[in-house]
DNA sequence: AATGCCCACAACCGCAGATTG
DNA sequence: TCAATCTGCGGTTGTGGGCAT
């Protein structure tokens, strides 16, 4: 989308913001004449009041005739995903082995898609790998359910339809409910008693009657790719619930569509084959130092439960769902 | 219809390395 | 060798559009 051009000068004088199609054929012209040559003094040779620096941006992101403008493809954005994973944020190395693509292009679509689509498969946008960060990980159960249903259809396929039931994330949800009156019934909501901040994959784990976590790094680590990519073929698009969790906040669907891509999410397979190469973790970015953090910052865990989860729920608890989960089969 | 929020992306900013005189 | 200048790069910002309420 175009910006309506604002005319803006800064104290020298010169033109700062959008570029009018006026300049643009200015400078088009200036270079298809004479090459840019200096930058610096290309703009007072071709009578533009710009500096040069924004000449050559307007010229490198936008002007140059061989850009390829329009819709990254899917092998495009999983050559960047997978160049990303060895090269991390170098967005100049990277758009050189896409031709036509610019740095800023590619740096853009990192940031507004790519990034949530890793994150949506539960994988760390940094590193590449899966996020343990569990604390982190409350904060999103669609994301734990997909990393789930990774691991059930490798490990436990008999499980994996259990995880694609509506009911499943339903009942996940009210575990994690603010106690009420109705919830709070140990006989009715079992979560309960456990009178802690609970563990998203301690409690997959008790579900499923498996590690998670230790058979997602193994997935991950211990797999090649050929190997890992045809189980995801079979995924179908989860259900998606009346509600959907998004860092404590009450959203509609489609603020969640927004905030973590496509509802397909893992179960789409060009999805799934944009899984990166392993790269070593970031130094900088420990998950147990973040969630170390996290319970050093909040003093009482009841408190920051509440404030991070109590919002989202707008029905009460009900026996219902519990007898769902007290009925599921056994794996 | 009005308002507010979120997203996409062009453009800017500041820094670092390369080049030049 | 060194300072000045140029260029490239990555991070961030600002703004209009789209959509929900």
């Amino acid at each position: 989308m175009m910006r309506t051009p604002i005319a803006s000068n800064d104290e020298s004088g010169l033109k700062k913001g959008p570029w009018s199609p006026e300049e643009d054929k200015i400078l088009v012209d200036f270079i298809e004449k004479h090459g840019h040559g200096s930058w610096r003094a290309l703009p007072r040779l071709a009578g533009l009041n710009r500096c040069g620096k924004s000449c050559r941006l307007r010229w490198t992101n936008y002007l140059r005739p061989d850009i390829k403008r329009g819709k990254f493809s899917d092998e495009e954005e999983q050559l960047i995903i997978n160049l990303h994973s060895a090269l991390g944020n170098k967005w100049a190395a990277i758009a050189s082995h896409l031709p036509g693509r610019t740095d800023n292009e590619i740096k853009n679509l990192w940031n507004t898609h790519l990034k949530k689509k890793l994150m949506q498969m539960g994988l760390d946008p940094v590193t590449h790998r899966p996020r343990t960060d569990n604390l982190n990980l409350l904060s999103n159960l669609q994301q734990i359910l997909a990393a789930a249903k990774i691991v059930s259809s490798l490990t436990n396929p008999s499980a994996l339809s259990w995880l694609q039931s509506d009911a499943t994330l339903q009942l996940l949800q009210n575990m994690y409910a603010r106690p009420t009156a109705s919830n709070s019934d140990p006989l009715i909501n079992p979560f309960r008693t456990l009178n802690s901040l609970p563990d998203s994959y301690s409690l997959l784990n008790d579900l499923l009657g498996f590690n998670l976590h230790s058979n997602l790094q193994n997935l991950y680590d211990g797999n090649s790719l050929s190997q890992i990519q045809p189980n995801f073929q079979n995924f179908e698009a989860p259900q998606q619930p009346t509600q959907h969790l998004n860092g404590g906040r009450n959203t509609s669907f489609r603020e969640s569509q927004k905030q973590f891509g496509s509802t397909n999410n893992i179960a789409d397979p060009s999805l799934s084959s944009s899984l990166p190469n392993l790269v070593s973790a970031s130094p900088e970015r420990s998950p147990f130092k973040e969630a170390e953090n996290i319970m050093v910052n909040s003093k009482d865990c009841s408190t920051s439960f509440e404030l991070t989860w109590g919002d989202f729920m707008d029905e009460e608890t009900t026996e219902t769902y519990w007898k769902g989960f007290i009925d599921r089969p056994t794996f």
